[in-house]
DNA sequence: GGCTCTGGTGCAAACGATTGCATGAAATTA
DNA sequence: TAATTTCATGCAATCGTTTGCACCAGAGCC
């Protein structure tokens, strides 16, 4: 009638051997204690009986449950499909899956995010909501929960990331401006607690002073949202100072401000060129097709697990960080100065 | 030395009652078999050690992991995040979680990653990926998994699914196209194993006829993508028949479209109009903006996730089709034919 | 005041694997 | 040939919950 699940006990039953023989034959780490011969016979119960493992109760017993939890700000943002295709690719081949949770910014939600996770005993995290300095990372390492951070990075160090060389790509990005011949360049900063608005912002102002520019265009924004930047661009406007070119922090932003351009019946690039930062799709078949830096979001994404994978085997990783090249993607939102 | 995890075990020591009873109280459904105060209490001692629940024991236990597995065929598609917004939404509620794989497509990748979940115990599937004859759904059926279909469908029925309604939603298109003065419409099929493809092209073919126009002008595709569009459009205008307008089977396909055309120096909407189908982000912003069909892209995630949770807590529930409205978004890549 | 209900708890058996240790036979060595 | 190592396998405890059933005290009933 109601047709039970086969466990390990009914190969072990039907081979003749034991469970613990049995798991061991199964499992790709032990399978070379097991006689193969042996394990032959169970491989081909297993599929006679139509075996399927129960990885919880495995998860259970061995207190590893070969599950990652990903915290996602924002979903909606198209840099993280990308990122998430690279982890599931990395995870897939170690034969580990991932719950992911997006936050919409909400630390609330982070929060009770992981708590669950950590209920779910997830064996370690890949984060992309960090705050520079945000207190929910200091408990994963508090607690010595392995983890990652993508993107954005925590103002202290010996963590593990992931990241993009976000002061290379300003440097690209205001080198490109300069050489068109701008001088008066503005910044529309993002969040300035998240390391990736942060640093942008640091080697924008680094930059420019270099080479003796005037730093006084800079707008910080809330969020990364093209909302926030059609707002920054208002207010920027509203200052009413001559700028021919602006780097915005992200593509969203920088979206935004072209938005606010159009209010103002401002032409871009004739009256202000524009640079973004991330390269999200589509963005190249826009009028003006947005100048911007790439980032290699699915390398990000599986350097990511592997480094994760790393640090869940050994505990005592040396916590490491790589950042990844931007590419600077010159298309038609930027143009010399026409003044 | 090494702090060991927090069990029911030791809150039910420090109250001074059983296992049973710590369990009961933490649990909402069985809360109410409990005193209150003993509630309190446990739910005190909970707080003060720090416990942790850990769901894994719980659904072996249980047998039932709060957890479900969702299938997408292509994330980079932008209509599948807001649809797991959704679900995610929808999930939380019930303190559900959910374990997302992104199959690309390919139905072997689809196969092992059901298998995947289903030893994660999942109690419950999300499909984006069905094609109109799939083998994997039929085993779903056939084991009683409970599951429902999204965006896409089945051809058999007595299923549970959340789509969108395709046909009205090519209705709208035509009717748009023909009263703006359009006879000569094409229209650009996705692949026919989908339910999308099929359906809007069976629809496309039903309202030309009613209309009495010509159906010679149908190129079917491989997939639904970018470079796909592209390949049909060329095709397309190559057969060299008068064409000034065309319905494609979804946005990215109409992309390709329209870089077919540029290469072939043909102007939207000037000589060919064109009409999308999904409203993916950001195509208001190109040149043309791009006249579509917006889906209810989040509530279909949340409605998909009610469902299933419905179904997995009534295996007896009457399978129910939810067919939500499209809404015609009219923007300057189709005018009236200038012929 | 005896008798049935009832509702709150306790008991203990699952759930389905993993894994340290014991065991015994075969293989190696002296 | 005896002693020793090695290797494949078995044994049984364990992971942390859930849950059916037994139990008992007090409440309600006649």
């Amino acid at each position: 009638m109601t047709k039970k699940r086969v466990t390990v006990r009914d190969l072990a039953a039907r081979v003749g051997v034991n469970v613990s023989t049995v798991s061991r034959a199964l499992n790709p780490e032990t399978r070379k204690m097991i006689t193969p011969e042996v394990v032959q016979k169970v491989v081909k119960a297993a599929e006679d009986l139509g075996y399927v493992p129960n990885r919880v109760a495995a998860a259970l017993a061995s207190s590893r449950s070969h599950t990652i939890g990903v915290l996602i700000p924002d979903l909606m943002n198209p840099v993280f499909p990308p990122i998430l295709r690279g982890l599931q690719f990395a995870l897939d081949k170690a034969n580990y899956t991932m719950i992911s949770s997006n936050s919409d910014n909400r630390a609330e939600y982070e929060r009770s995010s992981l708590r669950g996770m950590r209920e779910r005993a997830v064996d370690g995290f890949i984060m992309a909501t960090a705050r520079r300095e945000d207190p929910l990372i200091d408990d994963c390492i508090s607690q010595k929960l392995p983890f990652v951070l993508i993107n954005r990075i925590v103002d202290r160090d010996g963590v593990n990331a992931i990241v993009n060389d976000d002061a290379a790509g300003i440097r690209m990005a205001v080198e490109h401006l300069t050489s068109l011949g701008h001088v008066h360049i503005a910044h529309i900063a993002g969040p300035q607690h998240t390391s990736t608005g942060f640093t942008r912002r640091e080697e924008f102002l680094a930059r420019m002073h270099l080479k003796d520019l005037s730093t006084n265009h800079i707008v910080e924004t809330k969020t990364f949202s093209i909302e926030a930047g059609r707002l920054a661009m208002n207010e920027l406007l509203a200052r009413g100072k001559k700028v021919t070119a602006l780097v915005a922090s992200n593509d969203l932003l920088a979206l935004g401000c072209l938005d606010a351009m159009k209010e103002h019946g401002l032409r871009c690039p004739e009256d202000i060129s524009v640079v973004g930062f991330n390269n999200i799709p589509f963005l190249d078949r826009m009028t003006p097709a947005l100048t911007t830096l790439a980032i290699p979001h699915y390398e990000i994404g599986v350097h990511a697990a592997e480094n994760l994978l790393l640090q869940i085997r050994n505990p005592e990783k040396e916590p490491l960080v790589i950042k990844l090249q931007p590419k600077l993607i010159v298309r038609n939102s930027t143009a010399e100065p026409s003044s």
